[in-house]
DNA sequence: CACGTCGGTTTGTCCGACAACCCGATCTTA
DNA sequence: TAAGATCGGGTTGTCGGACAAACCGACGTG
């Protein structure tokens, strides 16, 4: 047990080869000497130039490609990339399912998160988003008896907001907690039967705020809208200290997406 | 141009073996059928199971242990993991950095995390919490002239504000962030002369609010907190509309090495 | 110009091999 | 007997080579 003199040493470890190879290229990338949409090589090319087999380059190239910093073109091609919001956010998501967070945790986030977009939004919003938010709105309205839709349509609409507000911090922070979110959604507009009127109310109330840039509505509704998603929720019968639901999310692997 | 009948099929594809693989195991996990820290087989054994080369599990292997769902122990076994959260926030932070994000956006993303980290964690802190902020406002106080220390320092408290706060959403949140805007706050003591002075009033007037659970003198401090930063900020000569700092991240390998 | 053919390239996968390493079991030796 | 040294099997990291399928680009034909 006398360990005498621990911890004097580093722990002593040599790289695998295919973790430098990728370590070289994302270096290259990430500093920007490699620009977005450059082709990389072809694996044997990168073999040659890192002296190693391709079986190696492939390794690390299949790590690069995890973290989206290339990606390959139809034509299989390797090309430089910037990693997509849509497969960060499944990561994420991933994590917090598996670190088992309660609903309490995601709806004190969907608060804070959804009370500084709208704000954001009422600022920045331009013709373009109100157009989008407009076209949501439609068809909400002529989906109200449907479940399934309106939980699309009411994230697509919180969506929208976020991109509205102008910030990519503040998208890419929402993303997983509305991907999180979702499945809890439908069973309210099962369950509670005024759900549906409620939120559209509460999203059209949002869209005139947004549209007069009222600040002071804005951050009522948004408030208001809040707390009915946690009044829903709970008459779902669900607790808030429970964890979130294990959610089929899509694989990692999807590699279609905007953004 | 006159592209008639586009988008009628699907764009066909067939998914190459290692991705089979990899999301054959990746449902494993995330669905919880596999519990974290159990060891997955060895690579020939998979090999066998899933009927391809060992290559190709290689390859998959790659991949998940890429995104954190695979860890390998010190003995080289793989094992089922929680992707850790220091490991996604560079990810993510890296995304940001490519994206080209702004200052503005950053500042905009910490103004809401901290205002509501610290009102969460006036009501969740633990004695635990208090002494930890206790120890780092002792070594804050002793590194006023110490411009790189007090950066250090500075976002120490605000994570374990963050930790106080029981929300781990949040925590996840707020790490990208933190790493993107710790290399613009050393400068800010290097050339204002009384940040470092205001910045630990600031931390022990949060402390105190904390330990006292004043939520008012929380959020008033914490705004103050934040306000400063941002006109410290400006103070260095740097526009808010500049993009963030291609920080020399962590690379996701926590390894060193050259080839 | 539209279309079909053809050869060179590149990827995805496989096979077999081997050194280095880890672990547990066995053997030495004080 | 117990600490330490040795050994052998099991695994990983890497290598070389191989091949079918898909893709690309050029060419030839109508």
């Amino acid at each position: 047990m006398a360990q005498a003199e621990a911890d004097r040493f580093e722990r002593i470890s040599a790289p695998p080869a295919y973790q430098l190879v990728a370590e070289a290229i994302e270096r290259e990338i990430v500093s920007g000497r490699i620009p977005p949409d450059t082709p990389i090589g072809t694996e044997a090319d990168l073999a040659k130039q890192f002296g190693v087999n391709r079986s190696t380059v492939r390794e690390g190239i299949r790590c690069l490609e995890q973290s989206g910093l290339i990606r390959r073109e139809p034509s299989r091609r390797l090309v430089a990339s910037v990693p997509r919001h849509a497969k960060l956010a499944t990561r994420v998501s991933r994590a917090l399912i598996l670190h088992q967070v309660s609903f309490r945790e995601l709806y004190e986030a969907i608060d804070m998160l959804e009370r500084n977009a709208i704000e954001l939004a009422v600022t920045h919003r331009t013709g373009d988003d109100l157009d989008a938010l407009s076209d949501n709105l439609a068809r909400t309205r002529a989906a109200l008896d449907d479940p399934e839709r309106m939980a699309d349509l009411d994230t697509e609409f919180h969506t929208l907001i976020a991109r509205a507000s102008g910030n990519r911090v503040l998208q890419l922070a929402r993303e997983p907690v509305s991907l999180l979110i979702y499945p809890a959604t439908q069973p309210i507009f099962e369950q509670v039967p005024e759900a549906a009127d409620r939120l559209l109310a509460a999203h059209e109330k949002l869209f005139d705020a947004l549209s007069g840039r009222n600040m002071d509505a804005a951050r009522l509704w948004m408030r208001r809208h809040v707390a009915d998603f946690g009044k829903g929720f709970r008459r779902t019968g669900r607790s808030l200290e429970d964890p979130v639901d294990r959610v089929p999310l899509d694989s990692v692997f999807q590699t279609r997406g905007e953004l």
